[in-house]
DNA sequence: TTTATATATACCTTGACACGTATATGTCCA
DNA sequence: TGGACATATACGTGTCAAGGTATATATAAA
């Protein structure tokens, strides 16, 4: 379990790491929010832990955690290298991302309207 | 294998997306820069083929495969949420990034002169 | 101090996947 | 047509991580 694409390669810790952008969260909150046994927790945030992903406090019995953001920079930074080459690619991206939006019905069937969605942001820093 | 995420975990496989960043590669050229046994190199294509990372053209004998862009910009969809958190947290961010720095040195210990790096990109886009 | 609440950890089992080795498939060239 | 080259796949093996169940630790409350 050494990098930082390992650990969040696990669907439950992404969601609680999803979970904590919003607001910290004790692991009573996070288990019953995300219906997973308090081992289960436990173990996950262990792991994001010692990964450093997050940090706990100590609040009675209670321990809240929170997000870290270095980890996710990270991976952040690696992506970056991708970015430039996407960048030729952006009408691909449209059409995939508004094809998972098909497959991922949100309310109901109506008219197909256009999809407005942000434009992506195109980094034209150099890379090594 | 299902996610974006799990195909990521492998770093073999994020040689291979590294190194098809610059322009496509035979499986060959690929085995050879890389150093890893053409089956493995066979192997991790095939996965990374059929999660859309890449694709490959014939050429007589040779496939010559390059990266797509859409499951990377996925990635960089999911890491947009974490974004507005952590542009409260940049200092945090430099630190990091300097620490990496001092642990995989580059050329030789000179007097320490404050790394220029370029400033992250902050995204101000709601998210939902 | 007992009991309840909150969280962490130990132990076991299971399944997935990465690797190595061998072999199959396919294309070029002599 | 028969090898040489390039790539893909099949099979057996070992490792490791995730889950379940049980239990330990720690703090609050009665």
């Amino acid at each position: 379990m050494e990098s930082v694409f390992e650990i969040i390669a696990e669907p439950n810790r992404r969601a609680i790491l999803s979970l904590l952008v919003s607001s910290q969260q004790s692991v009573g909150e996070i288990e019953r929010q995300l219906r997973m046994p308090q081992p289960t927790v436990s173990k996950h945030l262990r792991v994001l832990r010692e990964a450093g992903f997050v940090e706990s406090t100590v609040d009675a019995q209670r321990r809240l955690y929170r997000l870290k953001p270095e980890p996710l920079q990270e991976l952040d930074a690696w992506l970056a290298q991708f970015r430039r080459f996407w960048s030729g690619h952006l009408d691909a991206l449209e059409r995939h991302l508004d094809q998972m939006d098909q497959l991922t019905p949100t309310k109901k069937k109506t008219t197909k309207k256009k999809t407005t969605r942000p434009k992506p942001i195109v980094i034209k820093e150099k890379l090594k």
